[in-house]
DNA sequence: CTGCTTGCAAATCTTTTGCATTGAA
DNA sequence: TTCAATGCAAAAGATTTGCAAGCAG
């Protein structure tokens, strides 16, 4: 993180006429991580700082702001900085080890679903794409 | 919903040494749906013949044997007959009105799958790929 | 100052667990 | 007959709501 992106947050919040507080500070502080986490790990590492209640309702804020990208990883969600902070990509996931493979390349996708949205008038705002299996270390046969 | 997906179900069931029960039936049965349902939607079409533990227990099952598949959509994830029962596909949801629009067109995802696997070394068992979005209807400026 | 934000308490909703009873094979 | 499967009760976990007090603008 660095501090042109807190400032990138920062104005994010300002120009939708949300007040920058010390909790959406240190909750977007928390949500930085090179793996997606849990909210109950956010909210851990807000634990005597920031109350769980108002983690949530910053995740939400940030959601709608899209600051944040909620991800889909086996039966439960994890949150992850949005594209505005971090390259944008997808995951793949091993069922076994729960290893997060990122997935860069992501032009082929962003042109599907450019093209599908066209041929449908349906206009599109976000995706999720992830693929679970299992990495070469969990492989058996 | 024709018989010979309801064999195919019992069948997946005794080949894998578990019970054709009423619960399993019943649930499978409130599963069939042209749209994706919550389990909520499903406990509540059960309310009476099957309690709402065992619709929780059926669809963990149903979901380990392949029979249904959870997607995302928004905020929760929806149940919904695999491949096995309904052709492959995907949705773009609007995030407005809630009406998902089915992509059947999955090759082009298919092959991307299959090309970064390979790169990777990783074996693909699912994935998920959701679109959301406005559609036409609920799109405003 | 003003009213958006927060923390706390508590309600609500969702999912899981334990156990005695039932029923499919 | 036998043990997997179910229903019920209740625990556990996740998320939301109401409201008084605090603080950013």
């Amino acid at each position: 993180m660095n501090s042109s992106d807190l400032e990138v947050f920062e104005s994010i919040l300002s120009k939708n006429g949300y007040r920058i507080t010390n909790a959406r500070k240190l909750t977007y502080r928390f949500l930085n991580s090179p793996h997606p986490q849990s909210i109950n790990e956010i909210i851990k590492k807000a634990e005597g700082n920031v109350d769980r209640v108002s983690v949530y309702r910053c995740v939400e804020l940030f959601e709608k702001l899209g600051i944040v990208n909620r991800i889909y990883i086996g039966w439960k969600y994890k949150l992850e900085l949005s594209e505005t902070f971090i390259e944008h990509h997808h995951h793949m996931s091993c069922l076994d080890c729960g290893k997060a493979i990122d997935i860069k390349d992501t032009k082929y996708i962003d042109e599907f679903i450019n093209e599908v949205s066209k041929r449908e008038g349906f206009t599109p705002k976000r995706h999720t794409f992830e693929i679970t299996g299992y990495c070469n270390n969990c492989i058996i046969e």
